[in-house]
DNA sequence: CGCGGGTGCAAGCGGGCACTTGCATTCGGC
DNA sequence: GCCGAATGCAAGTGCCCGCTTGCACCCGCG
């Protein structure tokens, strides 16, 4: 594993550990088993090494919702569990990406395109989903993956807003709380409650 | 108006703008009109000048959910539009509050007490609602309200995050989106979509 | 062997921050 | 008119941060 290699995934690791403003130059380079000054010989700065950084991690992305949609409910079901997961993994870093949109705007967008992403390819398979007649029209098809998300979202990032306060629930929780709700709301429901 | 209360109208109004880290002593001094030595003097430390001022505004927060339901839908559309332009008033706050939890864990405690309050509030009306044969009955009403409040959460907070980027949506427009899809995953819905 | 690139190490720079200190000024109540 | 409390002002302290500098070292390659 090169210097780079090492270094490279440590800021990550910090990165995702503690968020943006936290991930100091002086922990990358103490987590990596690095000298401070090696972090700056190679990348530049603190910004130019998190984007490099981020870089590589989204360059591996699975697809994870089906091109022909069958059963509405277990594929949903598997989304939010990874999802859920994935997630819950880079919740610090997306919250510091939130705060600190002004002091490193590239950086934060990088951060951002993943959400984007997953966005867009589950507005675009609800959209397969009512194409195929496995729910109701959809009026508003990113709409209802915003709501989806937002649930998501909500359980793992914002979870401290919430009440019951911290306790981080499992991606099968959040799963089993919100799939049959959402199910009803674009009209994919078996039964009834 | 006394100087006290000039500082912390200040605080909170600089506070919201630029989020917990931002606001400097020095700039809240400087919006106050008043000497930064002063804010020391009264306040003893940035930690106890935002937790009071929190405190205050805190103290005024009007019911928005009737105690006897009647209307599913228009007073759920209420509740979104005030909810939603309340959150966006407050969307830094927010954001900051989430990242600085370590840092300052009773203010950023004290910062999410209010949208705690909310889901509960919420909570117990779709309850209520539930009873009163308005919709079907709800196995988690928590999880519905926590659901209705992600959306609005990340339409206002996390809106950087969501494709078609920055644009702050109007509260009529949030409630446009996300209640058609609620009311049917509760099972209140007057037509089909 | 010598050279040069990559790295470590110690120190430091400049800036921003919360917070302190010492002193001058103002102003209201006795 | 005078005292004391509240405030302004200038300067400074200590901390942490990103980032730089200068120098030594090691090691592979010609």
């Amino acid at each position: 594993m090169s210097t780079d290699d090492r270094i490279l995934a440590a800021a990550m690791r910090v990165f995702e550990e503690v968020g943006l403003r936290a991930a100091t130059t002086r922990r990358i380079a103490e987590e990596a088993g690095v000298n401070e000054v090696t972090l700056f010989r190679r990348f530049g700065s603190k910004e130019q090494l998190l984007t490099e950084a981020m870089r590589r991690r989204q360059a591996s992305a699975p697809r994870l919702l089906p091109e022909a949609p069958r059963d509405a409910e277990a594929e949903l079901r598997h989304w939010l569990c990874v999802h859920a997961a994935q997630l819950a993994q880079v919740r610090l870093l997306i919250r510091s990406s939130l705060t600190e949109i002004d002091a490193h705007p590239k950086l934060c967008a990088r951060a951002h395109e993943g959400p984007r992403r997953i966005a867009t390819e589950l507005s675009a398979y609800l959209e397969r989903l009512a194409a195929a007649g496995l729910c109701d029209p959809l009026p508003d098809p990113a709409g209802a993956a915003t709501m989806l998300m937002g649930a998501v979202f909500s359980e793992v990032v914002a979870r401290p807003m919430l009440p019951d306060g911290e306790a981080p629930p499992r991606p099968e929780q959040i799963a089993d709380r919100y799939l049959p709700l959402f199910l009803r709301a674009i009209g994919a429901s078996g039964g009834r409650a």
